[in-house]
DNA sequence: CTGGATCCAATGGGATACTG
DNA sequence: CAGTATCCCATTGGATCCAG
């Protein structure tokens, strides 16, 4: 991947990788891609999330500009979080993962359990009772 | 990425996710689309990574169907890890998202240099010495 | 050479309480 | 409502030693 490009944007693709395997940015961005919401309507979609997750997760999709942040100042006050354009096109790539996914369960859940199969007859032998 | 899908198979797409998102799976990968590798080769390419995180990268992977690992039987032990079809059309999906990483790192870039200045400003506020 | 077992430090992330 | 601060536990990953 690095071969044909410039070697010193390697490590943001290692960054934005690991952004991508935290618990929740995916999550927050599909949420987003419907259009904007509130801090507390996010945390309501995104089930299981924290308060102080989801403040960590906007505060980083925001850093990076995948996510731009308005503040309405009423009372009480009103934050809306929406996807920008980058953020919207970084959505492509991610659902070609998706998909990858999808079209492929069956075989890596097969893999898995064969793996799963064969490691526990190696199991067995070292027990040798029971 | 999960509406128009059967829902059973998304928690696949968060450990899919996850072990892009760790440390050196991607690399690993990206270091067997040449071609087959010994155990040792492997650890001499992917620089920086220890014995014990390659044993669990590649087990992971061959758990997952991505990876084939042969062992043959000979003394000392030789043992080869290969990228299986599944492993190698996973590539396809990853390098989208390194491409986009490539294409986009500039902007990522400025947006984080941006968001950390004024959030440096915010901070001086605070400080009111200096 | 391959890789299992163990110990340890760093990080991730949840629960809770508090603030503007 | 939209966060910030703190505490605490679970997981990750590096270093080292040991074995087939």
């Amino acid at each position: 991947m690095c071969e044909n490009f410039d070697p010193t944007k390697c490590p943001t693709v290692g960054e934005m990788l690991s952004r991508l395997g935290d618990k929740w940015t995916v999550l927050v961005i599909i949420m987003l891609s419907g259009g904007p919401q509130r801090f507390s309507d996010l945390k309501r979609m995104v089930v299981g999330i924290s308060q102080r997750m989801l403040t960590l997760t906007l505060r980083a999709l925001e850093r990076d500009g995948l996510v731009e942040r308005t503040v309405h100042p009423t009372v009480p006050p009103r934050v809306e979080y929406a996807l920008t354009d980058l953020g919207r096109s970084f959505g492509e790539p991610i659902r070609a993962l998706g998909g990858w996914v999808f079209t492929n369960h069956d075989q890596i859940q097969k893999s898995r359990s064969d793996f799963d199969a064969r490691h526990a007859r190696e199991n067995m032998k070292l027990v040798k009772l029971g």
